[in-house]
DNA sequence: TTTT
DNA sequence: TTTT
């Protein structure tokens, strides 16, 4: 009924864009969030590891102005899917499908830190399955990259 | 750095209390999220099943006062925790850490439908590392209920 | 670059339905807001009370659905907008343009308290510049409501 | 029952610090937040300017570290207060008390651009009723700063 | 498999 | 393994 996330973090690797069969693109990369304490005695702040999915318009920005390392914001919603493995078991991969992704860090920025915290907007790309699989509740996991475009029919864009 | 979630859904099943060996109350339960659009042709709408864990003071309440099919709204971070399976395979789990609870459903509610959204304040439990299986880095399933105490050193409690 | 607000609350009062001189509809009504903690020794928990602004096609499933009393969600950004006042002075108001309202509590409910909230979609409605004040307890409208429909020209609709 | 704000924007001069009479910290600034759209035919976009409140430790955390210009995110709820002002005539003023602020961009940078979205942490400050206004555009402050402690009593500190 |  |  409501499902809404708000994440503030650093690409832990380049985005990846693909296009589905029909020729939707679609990006992933991992954010690396800070924890907001530190935990087992360990000096170490952890941090949690959260992949994000955009789709469309929304993809295409992300893939041409996000790179690893870069502070970037991103809003969006919780997904859950599912496929079953090689081995016959059911696999649950949780994603964070944006909507909104803010450029904290603008290209000269980050990796040779020179700059502050410009800002890209790149604001509404839609949402989307997220599932680059088949259909939505058994699908393959699109986290294997074959090197192929991903199968997935119109049908399964929700827009 | 940030990382806010706020869902509203319904409970699955009854959530489940247990304790760490230290005596630290855990209750995890999982919230039906209805999606904002029905995909794939299909009539039915889909949900995404996510799951939620909460701490100490909160987890009991929780324990206490939620039941399956009520409506609830929750507010926490994302977690992603990981262990090694029984195969030796590394298994991603990904968790919603509540630190807010809101029950819009009364207890006379929700099962035979006679009231209106009462409210039952479970603020402010803390948060936690939700792992109840160990380290925070490689860890046992905690999902898998084997009827023991979960096995967490209080160092693994990061309040 | 990111503005983005989660409530639940009440209705203070019926929602207002009015149309744009170009036909738009907009609709406002106040959300009373508990806040998490009693203040100032007084036993009586205070409530914050928000101005929401809803806008197309949202703002009509709103007129129609809700009511006084409604326990309801709304998603949405803070707008700030000032006008100068018959005195010349220039007026602050603060207001959240909602652009996803959930029921969480059905048409027999609120009232009578006969069910357990039940859920209309209202998502999807826009965002948009809104006017008009609030009904909270001892506010003075800054807009009073003349009978005549509101100054807005289309300029001012952000859509 | 739940009242949530993130939001990323640029302050709009230097964060006042000050202390109650009891001598709680407060300091008071504006966040400008541009809006997702450009309207009325304007090229430039627009922003709302948004008044933050933070109590305590988090209060001189960023009397310390923010400054005019920086970006910097900010989690809190929405306050409405009122008081009567020199005419006898009620005012609102609407406030977001912070209890997590996050600086993305760090000291060396923001004025002369030299650094990228540095983080000092500053979260778990409390929240408080706060009081004071902004510096927004035109704004006149309805707490005008006599160089006075603020007049607010322990009682209406909510923690 | 992880970012600063 | 899922709720209404």
């Amino acid at each position: 009924m409501l499902n809404r996330v708000i994440l503030i973090g650093r690409l832990t690797r380049d985005p990846e864009l693909r296009y589905t069969p029909a020729g939707v693109a679609v990006t992933q990369f991992t954010l690396a969030v800070d924890r907001p304490f530190t935990s087992g005695g360990s000096k170490e702040r952890e941090a949690d590891f959260i992949n994000i999915v955009t789709w469309r318009q929304l993809a295409e920005t992300c893939a041409n102005y996000l790179r690893k390392g870069r502070l970037t914001a991103v809003e969006g919603r919780i997904q859950v899917r599912n496929y079953d493995n090689n081995e016959g078991k059911r696999v649950y991969v949780t994603e964070v499908i944006a909507d909104n992704v803010r450029f904290l860090e603008s290209s000269n920025s980050a990796g040779n830190r020179e700059d502050g915290g410009s800002n890209a907007n790149a604001s509404y790309g839609g949402g989307g399955s997220g599932n680059r699989g088949g259909g939505s509740r058994e699908q393959q996991d699109p986290f294997i990259d074959d090197g192929k475009p991903i199968d997935i029919s119109d049908d399964d864009l929700p827009f």
